[in-house]
DNA sequence: TTGAAAGCGGTACCAA
DNA sequence: TTGGTACCGCTTTCAA
């Protein structure tokens, strides 16, 4: 008999509160949306409190139909097995949460239709906004030149879009190295060797341009010897390799800028495993600065990507295309400083 | 003229696909559905023309309000800045995806209420399902049994949970850390020391009893001054005084158990720096099986916390909950594999 | 101060 | 084989 009321045991609406409230949805919307100004403080009372022992909780999704927000911004992370672009989710989740935002993930390898497939999928989903952080790969943007006008703002870390339609960031990749060149020659080091990620990464090429730059600037000669390539997917064998390979160079170099911290941990152990001290006998420096930098022995010098300044700008901006508080595209390039800790010295004396 | 046909900017719906192919919504929203079976070779061709022609992408929003199903899948990430849990995402996402489902991510801190909330924000949100990767705090579980029976399937990992509404993950921290203490008296240690995490957290309380339960196990006393707890939060010179304080000790312990791998890593330093050789001198177990930990010089043994299959298990078991391919609660403890890799060895000889 | 009703963009039932 | 239409749960004019 009493059952009879409620039929089915499904959600409860907003029809259900007004009606055991006794006024009409309009009014509970309105106390829903904070608009309860010109509102009998008795029914403002009485709506709330039918809504706490009925336990509604309204649907997001009808919200979101009739207003055409859904308060959720898309997060696409490429290749985010490294975890090093991981790490931002820290950060920009609750900067986007601050601003009233959920983030739907959405992960993807650098393959072009892979990416493609999560743009549409954050689309269908109608995110206000989407954060791409993707690897420095160069993928064609024939596909984001094609999207319609009245896609959501988007803000692109590492990509090298020629036209101005989306935000983006950028690392200053080349002159990071340059730094951290300057820096060894100052340290008194000749033998400067760098060893590097993937040839087809744009970030890859860049820090070699800017290897190559540095030992310009310095009048040191650039030795094919110094440099060797690698991919990250590889096994560590591959960077100890080249490491040794390095180590048995004459003259030998005493100093190492790895593709990033990870070969830089590998050099810094093959070193060591060779009887070499570090950072007496060599220097190594590492790129990204990853957390795990400082639990090394002896603590990693790296070139700090900046990897949490790129998820929280990149946020930020972000926010600022769905408010319209800005309306023109903005490029930003983030320097990349050098993080001097200990692995990282004067180079050995000459008479070695 | 010809733009008095397409009045406002706005998105392309079904309407307007069904209309420009000259067919009824219905049909159109069959062959979004794949409900082509019982149709002309030719309405179909057409369709899928127009829909591509207009760019047309269906709102899932629209969808979820019809079909209830948002197919999207909350993930509740406590305390992520360690990034410990964040690793698990790799595993998650992919698998979500290839499902069907979106990861909807909400990080919280161990705090009751911010987690209470994140819950609610995703109810509003209509997940389809939840997992819950919380630190081991001893959270109250009113408010997850006080939660509607209407609300989705939800995973917990690492909750104390006494009723069984919901699945649940643990981890058999304590005998992670006897099979730990077995290796180490296997390879002669009888001076076994162990540096916990929080004793507000169950999981260093479950290794602690670990520890005592495998010293007894082995006959060997339990020494207070073996024992020493800290913060995560802390910084690395709290450990790094820790340790100090256990190599003064005498006898100094030839083992140290760290709380996690990089306080052990911490461990492993102070010890190096003390100028004593791991493993030779000194063997140094870690608890997580970060990836860092192969990148340490040595690589570090360590209590393989599994963070990996707990990704992977809580979003199959949850799915199984979704497709009701299993109606019952499950409850699973995973097991804390002993990884032993270069940083433990043979005590060293008695007389030292 | 509160209410009625249209409509957001789909789905699915029932007809034709 | 295809189409008409009620409805999902909410917001938002416009009236009362």
């Amino acid at each position: 008999m009493s059952k009879s009321r409620r039929e089915n045991p499904t959600r409860v609406t907003i029809k259900d509160v007004a009606q055991v409230a006794g006024v009409s949805v309009t009014t509970v919307s309105n106390v829903l949306n904070g608009r309860t100004e010109a509102m009998t403080e008795e029914t403002l009372q009485r709506i709330q409190e039918t809504i706490r022992v009925l336990g509604y909780r309204p649907s997001s999704v009808a919200r979101s139909l009739v207003t055409k927000r859904t308060a959720t911004i898309g997060v696409m992370i490429a290749e985010i097995e490294t975890a090093v672009y991981l790490q931002t989710l820290n950060f920009i989740e609750p900067i986007a949460r601050n601003a009233g935002y959920n983030i739907l993930l959405s992960t993807t390898t650098h393959k072009r239709d892979d990416e493609k497939q999560a743009i549409e999928l954050l689309l269908e989903n109608q995110v206000d906004g989407i954060v791409s952080l993707s690897t420095s790969t160069y993928l064609d943007d024939d596909y984001l030149a094609q999207l319609p006008p009245t896609i959501p703002p988007m803000v692109l870390f590492n990509r090298s879009v020629t036209h101005d339609r989306f935000d983006q960031i950028n690392v200053d990749n080349t002159n990071g190295v340059i730094r951290a060149i300057d820096y060894l020659v100052g340290l008194g080091h000749q033998q400067i060797a760098h060893l590097y990620g993937p040839k087809s990464r744009i970030s890859s090429l860049e820090r070699l341009e800017g290897y190559q730059l540095g030992l310009e600037k310095h009048g040191l000669e650039y030795n094919e010897q110094y440099v060797r390539s690698g991919d990250f997917e590889t096994t560590q064998e591959h960077w100890e390799q080249s490491t040794q390979q390095l180590l048995d160079l004459s003259p030998r170099p005493t100093a190492i800028i790895g593709a990033n911290d990870r070969v830089a941990a590998v050099v810094m152990r093959t070193a060591q495993r060779a009887g070499l001290r570090v950072p007496e006998d060599m220097s190594i420096i590492g790129i990204d600065d990853q957390p795990f930098c400082t639990y090394l022995n002896p603590a990693l010098t790296t070139i700090d990507m900046s990897i949490i300044e790129i998820g929280k700008r990149a946020i930020r901006m972000l926010l600022e295309r769905i408010n319209r508080t800005r309306t023109t595209t903005e490029h930003v390039i983030l320097r990349c400083p050098l993080i001097i800790r200990e692995s990282s010295g004067p180079a050995p004396s000459a008479a070695h």
